[in-house]
DNA sequence: AAATGCTATGTTATAGTATAACAATATTTA
DNA sequence: TAAATATTGTTATACTATAACATAGCATTT
């Protein structure tokens, strides 16, 4: 965990990498807990990185009935509970969409910056804001057990793009 | 901005205080701002300052039919929506819910501690995670426009009475 | 007071997000 | 193979939020 991880999400990068990657993980993480990566949960999860923009459970069910999938929202939410449990996935909670983690392997909370403009994701996990927020509960002897860190704004090419426009 | 400004609100305390002075800081505020703290916008506020936990807009929406208010979903969602803008209240967005904002004045966005057990939410506003925050959006040129930062867990209250149940 | 413009509320309908409940099928284990 | 477990199918419904247009209230000017 460094202490400032950039993501790639903001700049140009061979998504296919992040794609293939992701997916061989999940085989990966899902084989060595037991986890049944079935067909339509992989699909759910390739959608989900389809690109690093957030993705909602209603998105993902139309992008499955024009692959001739079954689709009713109980299939999509049952495969996102599933990749969510696995920290497969994230839950984007004021965008109520998914995205892919970016460190699978044990379910974890990450901090996401969300560029309001480009909607792109990217998933930080700063040391130093993680202490902070230890501390802080600690000090009121708060025991923390899930974190929900949503950052918006802009990204620093929308920040470029919006001189020009 | 204390550096670990301990709410009160996982304290036992007298809660009618802390209705009757965001009321009046509600009034004073709006005065402020040529805000019209109608009869309706106001007995929202009241019933989300009902107690610390957050409350959806339907329970506001029954509660208000029940008083004899006129009541279908765009009269509350207005109401929040007027008192969201002018920093009265906070939306706890992994609840879909609405709670008091405890230091009201001018549109911020707050961390919160969310009890699990109790429901309770306490509002901090501490220094260092905001410049943790800060940093770390800085280190990629991410200009920050709202957080949300939601840490859900067990109050001390709360810790101590699963040791006994 | 009447006319005007602006703000707030009323009203109906609908969009968007998520889960309950039970049936059927597939997979693993005994 | 039979029993147990996990996954998927299916229907219905709950919960959260907003669009769109009509009406009413308030403030300012004339």
């Amino acid at each position: 965990m460094a202490e400032h991880p950039t993501d790639q999400a903001f700049e140009t990068h061979d998504h296919h990498h992040c794609i293939s990657s992701a997916m061989s993980e999940a085989q990966r993480i899902c084989h060595e807990r037991n986890g049944r990566l079935t067909k339509q949960r992989k699909r759910v999860l390739e959608l989900v990185w389809k690109n690093h923009k957030p993705v909602g459970a209603y998105a993902i069910l139309e992008q499955l009935r024009n692959e001739g999938f079954n689709g009713t929202p109980p299939t999509v939410y049952r495969a996102l509970d599933f990749l969510l449990e696995h920290g497969l996935i994230h839950r984007i909670e004021c965008l109520n969409a998914y995205t892919g983690c970016a460190h699978p392997g044990n379910r974890h909370t990450g901090q996401f910056l969300i560029c309001s403009r480009c909607q792109r994701v990217a998933e930080l996990d700063d040391t130093n804001i993680n202490k902070a927020i230890t501390k802080s509960a600690q000090h009121i002897d708060f025991k923390v057990n899930h974190q929900v860190i949503e950052i918006s704004g802009l990204c620093h090419q929308c920040q470029e793009q919006n001189k020009d426009g």
